[in-house]
DNA sequence: TCAGAGCCTGACCGATCGGTCAGATCAGTG
DNA sequence: CACTGATCTGACCGATCGGTCAGGCTCTGA
């Protein structure tokens, strides 16, 4: 079962990325990966210093690009224009993340709560924000929040319509669905 | 620490909301159930078969009344009028039983899975059908998984808003965001 | 030829899970 | 009194989890 070539470290992460996908991050046992490699349990622990960091490494990009959205964000004068930028930067980060997004499979509220994830909260506040135009409004607020949730939600199906189609159809969504500021 | 009065059957039941609410399904053990009740674990496990009946019975009225509107929906005569009956009856659903929604907390992918729900995978799917006003189109079906699962999300958080106001936030963004028939 | 680095394995660990079981306790009944 | 059925307990089960460890294999460079 030795492996002539050392291309593990990439096959544990996309059979892992597979697994997380069918049943969950939780629900994923380090030994499913390792039967879906066609290694030991050991040898992907060999790679990863333990099952945490397996789905960090595979979000790193993903997390990146939310991480400069936010800093987009923030750098906009009004409310108008960051609601702008929000709905269009997360729209395009979830079509191009929505293999990802997907393996999350509604796992995002215990995820976040991981030590490795704290900072992803927070972000995701400030996205929340912006989406409500900063209004302090509930209605305004309960609609952005349905919209990033459900967005999330969604991008990991549809698996069939093509980045452009989903792209326009969610942004399409997003402009009719969110309240204007002020 | 024997019980003077049976009544530990419905103390499982809201102990165990409570921490599925805190923890979610997966992440609460029936231990941490019974040490909020104060008996054993073996003493849940007497008033209830599983831990999947404990869920069961904490979802029941919740689910009979999701299925009565799946009836209401069926008996809509054209597309625009089972997507208001739809949308207004899920509105209303959400709102109402807010609690034990938010006690799955995006556990729903897996849970649909198990034995004891599969019909309300197929419940779902007629509701998204009725909300994209039985169009074909990628963009209908889109948003409505967005505001379907979005809601779904939603409404276990804004524990501070009240019911009619949160009510009145959800249809008015339904009533925005929802291709109409056509 | 041999030391060492990189890669990987099988065996094992403690913890925790859902669930079972024999038996103790107790209230009610005849 | 004896008996019964409902309630509950502690001890236990097999399975599975994430993770550790000592050692073996193969390749490379001195």
């Amino acid at each position: 079962m030795a492996r002539t070539t050392p291309q593990t470290h990439g096959e544990i992460l996309v059979a892992a990325a597979r697994r997380f996908g069918v049943t969950g991050y939780r629900g994923t046992s380090l030994q499913d990966i390792a039967n879906e490699v066609g290694c030991s349990k050991a040898a992907v622990l060999y790679h990863f210093a333990n099952k945490e960091a397996i789905l960090t490494e595979l979000m790193a990009p993903a997390i990146e690009v939310l991480r400069s959205l936010d800093e987009r964000i923030a750098a906009q004068p009004d409310p108008t224009s960051a609601q702008r930028v929000a709905a269009e930067g997360f729209v395009a980060l979830a079509v191009r993340f929505r293999g990802e997004i997907a393996l999350l499979r509604g796992e995002f509220p215990e995820l976040l709560q991981q030590p490795g994830f704290a900072h992803i909260q927070q972000i995701s506040e400030r996205l929340l924000d912006a989406l409500a135009a900063r209004s302090e409004r509930a209605s305004a607020r309960i609609a952005a929040f349905v919209l990033l949730a459900g967005i999330a939600e969604t991008c990991g199906e549809f698996a069939d319509v093509s980045d452009d189609e989903l792209g326009e159809a969610l942004l399409t969504l997003l402009r009719r669905a969110l309240e204007p500021a002020g």
